[in-house]
DNA sequence: GCAATCTGTTTGACATGCCAAACAAAGTAA
DNA sequence: TTACTTTGTTTGGCATGTCAAACAGATTGC
């Protein structure tokens, strides 16, 4: 039986480019009160033009409008679509450093990539996860404390580790 | 300032497709013993002709192999990048159900599409973090235990809810 | 032996998403 | 008014990743 599950990938209703238009507006709209897309386009590192052309098909599916005097704004749809990706990016980056202990430039860099990938339930438990972990109870402390003095020692020059089977992971680039 | 970090986006490593190609080669060395193009096509479900084209940078990055009679299969450092985002997989879809409880479908779902995303720093920390949790020490379970009491209600229908700020982002169909 | 099938590759097409360059329209400044 | 700048769009190019279709070479079946 041929594997279909990986071509979900496609399927998802943003690209990774599509959400950060999308939160690019939102951001402008916010702090200048404003977004052209010469706005967009210097607050995403883009060409003009790449930007011209990347936001037909969002104004296509009624994501983000223009005036008459070419000015952009978000749908109510455009927005909340903006404001998940946005909640995942801090839920994950939270999760990230808080829980995980990872490194802050890092976590950015991990969240960032993954934030417009996950499903509704995945944001909305994620969401409750850290809002139970943030609550702070006895419980929790107890069990992040153990966390971080559990450390697993990784001895990359050894063919195995606490980790990985044969070969230690940690070593490749990726 | 400009913002850069979403362009890390490029830079990965692996692209999704890339990453089950790889995966794909090795489960059939695994499972059968040998791996063709079009063993790998029917496995990913896309065309010989598709498989063929995208097998090529991987071939010229060193990641896969061909013999003389054009039998694929993988470097060390294709073996060991497979090996990574299988790691990967397994560990996000196990925190997914387990620790979030979210369904099994939509953590596979979830899962496939982050699995080739994780940085190695990040991808450690997760396997440590649900090894630690496999551990089922008594921390581990009031903790869990405590987590699945708090199910914090989603009052969809109104304008604000415990996780979201003006609007209920589970509404969404994302 | 010869037709049918299987295999891998190539070709042309399409979609996304970026670039540089050219261009038209509008605003700005002298 | 004229010259310059800003803005948004279009064009042609490139890279990835898919498809269908055609093709050549090898294998299989009768």
């Amino acid at each position: 039986m041929p594997n279909t599950i990986w071509k979900e990938y496609e399927a998802n209703p943003l690209t990774h480019s599509a959400a950060h238009y999308l939160m690019a507006i939102k951001n402008l709209l916010t702090e200048r009160g404003y977004a052209r897309v010469t706005d967009v386009a210097r607050e995403l590192n883009i060409t003009r033009g790449s930007c011209s052309i990347s936001l037909k098909p969002l104004k296509q599916r009624g994501l983000v409008t223009v005036d008459e005097n070419k000015f952009l704004s978000l749908s109510e749809e455009g927005r909340r679509l903006a404001e998940l990706v946005e909640r995942n990016d801090e839920v994950l980056q939270s999760f990230m450093t808080d829980v995980l202990g990872i490194d802050k430039d890092q976590a950015e860099i991990d969240a960032c990539k993954i934030e417009h990938l996950l499903s509704i339930e995945t944001s909305v438990k994620m969401a409750e996860f850290l809002k139970f972990i943030g609550r702070n109870q006895t419980v929790t402390k107890n069990f992040l404390k153990a966390l971080r003095e559990h450390r697993p020692e990784c001895k990359e020059n050894t063919a195995a580790c606490d980790l990985c089977d044969t070969h230690c992971l940690a070593t490749l680039e990726h």
